[in-house]
This record gives C-alpha cells, sequence and structure tokens, in this order.
DNA sequence: ATGTCGAGGTACTACGTATAACCGCCGTGA
DNA sequence: TCACGGCGGTTATACGTAGTACCTCGACAT
C-alpha cells in the first residue's frame, strides 16, 4: 500500500485538494484493517471486535476527523436514499416550511433531501434530472410545480404528489391538507357572523387544489340556504394582483361583505383594496385568508385563515416516500387543518345582533 | 455476465427495486462496452467513436431512461462538488430566497447544493455532518447559524460566512450586504424629512451584523448634527415581540418621530404598536425595516425599507466557494442594497414644510 | 493428544462511472 | 508485400465503503 496522501509537507501546487481521511486512513492509525473500521463505526461489530480495538477505532475516526464518503456508501446496492423536493418557488414562505418538514423527518430517517425549484423565476431552468435524479429514489412534487415534471414518467420513480387530486394515477401518492373542512370551517364562521353575500378571491392558478377550493366554497355556501357566492374574481399570487382583483370583486352587485381568499398575501390585497375604497376591515368587509403566514399576523387588522399544515405535508411527503419505496400501496394521506380566527373578520354591516368576529 | 436484473417478468417480491439502468445496461443495448457508453455521454468521444455509434448509444440510453449515478461519479478523484447551506431556519422567507439564489447559481456550475437548517426550531437537531458533510466540499454558513457550526473547524471544509465581518479568520471568505449604506440611506431619507428623534428597533440576536447596522446607524446620526438616537430596544424576531418593543421605544422621552427596524417583521410589529397608541403612520411615525420581504408591501402602509439582494447574497456565496475551492485567495465581497421608499416615511408633526415621504 | 468451536479479525469483492492503457484492423506508403 | 500509424473501439482499474466468506488461534471437551 505506497498511495501518498496528503500527509506529505509542502505538497507543490496550492490546488492540492485537502483528501479526506478514508476508512483506510482510519484503519491504518489504529492498527486494524479497512473492513474492522468498517464494522466499529456501522455498529455492526458486536461479539466480532473486542471493545479494546473497537474503541481505538472509534479513537482514531475522530482524532483524523473521518466522516465515510455517503456516495461510496450509496454505491453500494439499494443503499442510496435521497428523495427529490420539487416545489414551485422556495422564496415563498410557505414551500419553505414544507421543506422545512421534509427535511427533519428524512433526517430522522438518515435519508436526504435534495431541492428542485420549478422554473417560474428567471433565467433557464435547470434540468432537474440531468443534475440531480441520478442519485434520486423518489421525488415529491407539489402541484403548482406540475409542468416540470414531464421528463419524469419515463423515469419511472416514485412519485409523491402534494396539492394533487387522490386517485388519478394509481401508483402515486397524494398528500392534502383538508382545504374541504378548511372551506367548510370558513363558511361555518361566516354565515354565524351572519354574511349572505360572500365574494371569492381565487389564486389564478390551474390546479386541482384551487379547483377544490372553489367548488367546496360553492357547495357550502349553496348548502346553507341563505348565503350565496356574489362574485369570483381571479388573481396571481402578488399583493398588487390581488388588489385589483378585489377591487374587481367590491364592485359587484349587490357587493359581498366577505371575500374569501385563496391565500393569505390575496387576503392582504383584499384588505388594501377594501380600505382604498373607503370600505373598514372588518366593519364593513370580512375578509380570509387561507396559510397562516407570519403576514397573517402582521398586517392590520390581523387576518382571520386557516392555517395549512406546511410542515406536516413536507414530513407526511417524505412519510408517504418511504412507504411506496418499502413496496406498500401509494396512499392518500389528508391533514387537518385549523381556521385560525383573528381580527379580519366580523359581522357585516347592518346585522348588529350577530356574534363577534373575535 | 449473468448478472438478472430488473428486466425478469414477474419477479417475487414486491419489494424488487426497480433498478434504475447503468451505463452497463446501455452499453448491452447498443451492442457496445461501458467504457464508450461513459466516452459519449461525456461528450469525449470525438475521433473515438464513429458518429453512428455514438448516436446508437445515446439513442439507447434514451430508450432507457439512462441517468448517470453521480454518487458513483463522484467516486472517482475529486469530482464531488457539493456545497452546504447552513441556515438559520428556511422558514424564512429571507433565508429561502437566500437559497434560491444559490441553488440557481449552483445549477450553472453543475454542483449540489444542500440544505441544513440549524437548531433553533422544535425537535432534536440532526447533526449537519454526520449525515452531509461526508459528501460536502464546502460550507456557505449565515452567522445567524453559528452555533451549528462548532463542530466545522477540524472539519477543515473550506468556509463562506453570510453576514459575518470580513477578515475575522484569513481562510473565510464573507459576503455582506452593504448594510452601512443601507442604514446611511435611511438615515439621510429621515433627515431629509426633517426627522431629529431617532429610534431603533434592534434585532436581539448576537451577531455581527445587527452589531454593524447599530454602529453605522448611531454614526450616521451622530453625523448629522442635529439629529440622534433617543432610543433603543432590543427584540425578538416575531411581530409579537416586535410589538411590545416598540410600544417601550415609544414611551421614551423625547418619543422618536421615527423609528428604524431592523428587519422588516419588526417594522410590521411597530406599525402595530404606534397604531394600538393612537399614533397614526407616517403622519404621526416613521418606520424603516429592512429586508423587502413579501410583508412589506402587504401592510398598511407599506414600508418604507432596505432591500437586501438574497438571491445575489446565496449566488455570491456559491462563487465565493467555488473561488477558495479553485485555491483563490478567500474574498470579502460586499453587495449593494437599495432604499425602497414606501408610504411607512413621512415629515415628522410640526414640521409642514418638509417634503413628502413618497 | 486431538477435534471442535467460537471469538476476533482479515482478504476480497461488488457497487457504477471515468479513464488510462492497450489492441485489432484497415488503408497507405515504401 | 509488409511495416506502420491512426481510427475505433475494448479491457482493466481506481475510487471508498459494506459485507461476506474465510482464516487463525486459543480454549475447552473428548
Amino acid at each position: 500500500m505506497s498511495r501518498a496522501r496528503g500527509a506529505g509537507p509542502a505538497d507543490g501546487g496550492a490546488n492540492d485538494r485537502p483528501n479526506r481521511p478514508t476508512s483506510r486512513d482510519v484503519a491504518d492509525r489504529a492498527g486494524v484493517s479497512q473492513a474492522t473500521v468498517s464494522l466499529v463505526l456501522r455498529d455492526r461489530w458486536h461479539g466480532r471486535v473486542s471493545p479494546g480495538r473497537a474503541e481505538s477505532v472509534r479513537e482514531a475516526a475522530r482524532a483524523l476527523g473521518y466522516r465515510p464518503n455517503l456516495a461510496a456508501r450509496s454505491l453500494r446496492l439499494g443503499q442510496r436514499r435521497t428523495a427529490l423536493l420539487v416545489v414551485p418557488a422556495l422564496t415563498t414562505e410557505f414551500f419553505a416550511r414544507v421543506h422545512s418538514g421534509a427535511a427533519r423527518m428524512a433526517a430522522e430517517h438518515d435519508i436526504g433531501v435534495v431541492l428542485y425549484p420549478s422554473p417560474g423565476g428567471v433565467g433557464p431552468a435547470p434540468d432537474p434530472f440531468a443534475s440531480a435524479s441520478a442519485t434520486v429514489d423518489g421525488v415529491i412534487a407539489s402541484s403548482m410545480a406540475a409542468e416540470a415534471l414531464t421528463g419524469l414518467r419515463d423515469g419511472g420513480l416514485p412519485l409523491v404528489m402534494l396539492d394533487s387530486e387522490p386517485g388519478l394515477a394509481p401508483a402515486v401518492a397524494t398528500v392534502n391538507p383538508d382545504i374541504a373542512d378548511g372551506m367548510r370551517q370558513v363558511c361555518a364562521h361566516l354565515l354565524r357572523l351572519g354574511h349572505r353575500d360572500v365574494g371569492h378571491l381565487a389564486a389564478a392558478v390551474d390546479t386541482w387544489t384551487f379547483h377544490a377550493r372553489a367548488r367546496v366554497l360553492a357547495e357550502s355556501l349553496a348548502g346553507a340556504g341563505s348565503a350565496r357566492l356574489v362574485a369570483t374574481e381571479h388573481s396571481g399570487l402578488t399583493v398588487r394582483e390581488a388588489t385589483a382583483a378585489a377591487e374587481r370583486a367590491l364592485r359587484a352587485s349587490p357587493r359581498p361583505t366577505a371575500l374569501v381568499c385563496d391565500d393569505d398575501v390575496l387576503a392582504a390585497g383584499a384588505c388594501k383594496a377594501a380600505r382604498r375604497m373607503g370600505l373598514r376591515v372588518p366593519q364593513d368587509l370580512s375578509v380570509t385568508g387561507i396559510d397562516d403566514l407570519v403576514l397573517a399576523a402582521a398586517v392590520e387588522p390581523e387576518l382571520t385563515t386557516v392555517r395549512l399544515p406546511a410542515e406536516e405535508m413536507g414530513a407526511a411527503g417524505l412519510t408517504a416516500l418511504l412507504s411506496v419505496l418499502g413496496g406498500r400501496e401509494a396512499g392518500n394521506t389528508l391533514l387537518p387543518v385549523e381556521l385560525v380566527c383573528r381580527g379580519s373578520t366580523a359581522a357585516p354591516p347592518h346585522v348588529p345582533g350577530a356574534a363577534s368576529g373575535r
């Protein structure tokens, strides 16, 4: 074994990689074989290696700052464990939280998560599979990033969809927040306050989730006899676009006394529009959001909103992926949501008897 | 070569991994050797492989959906290229944007980025180096995640610090927004509006950046003769804490007519506090933030704030890392910032002659 | 005295890719 | 006709880790 490693003093060029120590280096230092090092460090040595040697191996590993090379480890059959998380734009707080949940769960199972922010931003979109999928065992993707998934099918990778219709494809697991329940809670809340004329500020995103929201909202209102949907406006996901859309909605007649928004950012825009039109929130107009972002508690008044379990969605996505990776049936997970009542909802004008929004 | 692969029909157990095709499979299909496949697909075949064969190799690769296994590739000497991005909490819009920038730049250079959200959230913090550093070539870390870096030094990995004092450690590159310039612009803006008594709502984070902000703010005000810092309150990074801290600051005497906040979230909290105390923003109190988050344009009034180039910081961090990886000196990058004047600043009360905030 | 057994460890090989080294074949010039 | 060079590939090997098969040696039972 004459391999000359980084130990040599005054190595010539400046670009000499500081070659990380390998298990062989640890073995040399501890006076054992490489195999023994592997056994000890993988905790498979019980009854195979004497405790004294085991300790000296660990000692040597510590002294050298040895870390096993995951690439090499993953090379061994089927050991590679990496999930690809495809989200539309990580710059969004919501998806950042989804990632956070997935990452935490992944850490517990000692698997990696690599992110692919799908196109939509500026610049050329890198091909997620050219660079990443090689080491990827499965994909967790938001339906909002669906266009990035075109090249996926032939890959044959296990797939978990977030915010996507359950049962569309047999092999695809889904993870969804129980948005139907959320919408029903919102409607119940608004009806209890006395609202009858409700508007919907919908996200102009062609996604099952958003279609589902609209459908459930319409159904819930229709089911309540007295209430009705008097306006539906579509908007992009920025405050500016939302403000414009909300102004359109508020010019409907009869004017809605409550605006259900598909997103907290939209709700913030709606509040802005209301103020601009001389309406007070919540006295003249109630507004509800979805997500419960930081923003929801920062605006004035604070938003009544449906808290979506973003972290849990990430975690559940990873769990689902592990499940199909383990050969089990692709399941559909439904996560509970929670209505957070804050200051942006109250009884409509001219209905003084109803309960307070808070 | 009798290796039985996934092609067999009706393989027994359900858990049979759908073994991704390897370069050898492509070679078999194309009727060439594995080496030839590698040559063709790595574009090193000019003059070594006939165009016809090259095409049939590509054809076979396409048919099989072949993707090279990066882990195996990286096994070959020094080929691994992965950066570890250590941030305090990805759930924060700012760091999500930093990651986005880093990821985009990384994609251009065909290197990977793996995230390590440093402890601070709930649950046990996974050891970043036990799971990740093995395959990591360098680290980009926010100074807000400094506590996660304790185990790093002995690793001997190249390090790039975001938001950290330049020149502290010789081998460490730094990337900073030019916050000094930002603070000077804020001060100039406020002074031009006629403010004299300024308060500082500081982030209670023990970080060089925040110390630097306080220092530059004090200096800028002191340099302007007539102005002075009348209150400094420290706050956590949530709206709730910021509101409480801002209320304390607004009880100082003389009461500040402008509140400079270290963060947009803090600024939102300050606005909330002002409203609660019967003060109008911006007529009675001007408020400025830092970051230019989505939130800044969502609150009412919209925040005058210093836009920090989050994406650029991520990109610059990656560039810096590549630079030291390439053997060059560790440099210090300073990124320009921009004052975004919106509705939360105006002339102070009793100074009617000054220019408008917008 | 010798066979047996288990503890304690080593040799070897697979994993998938990249590349250096090599090698046959065919056209060509002497 | 034959040596030769280069074209068009192949063979072999390294990379770092995990794990299996094997090997050795001492203790103990027979």
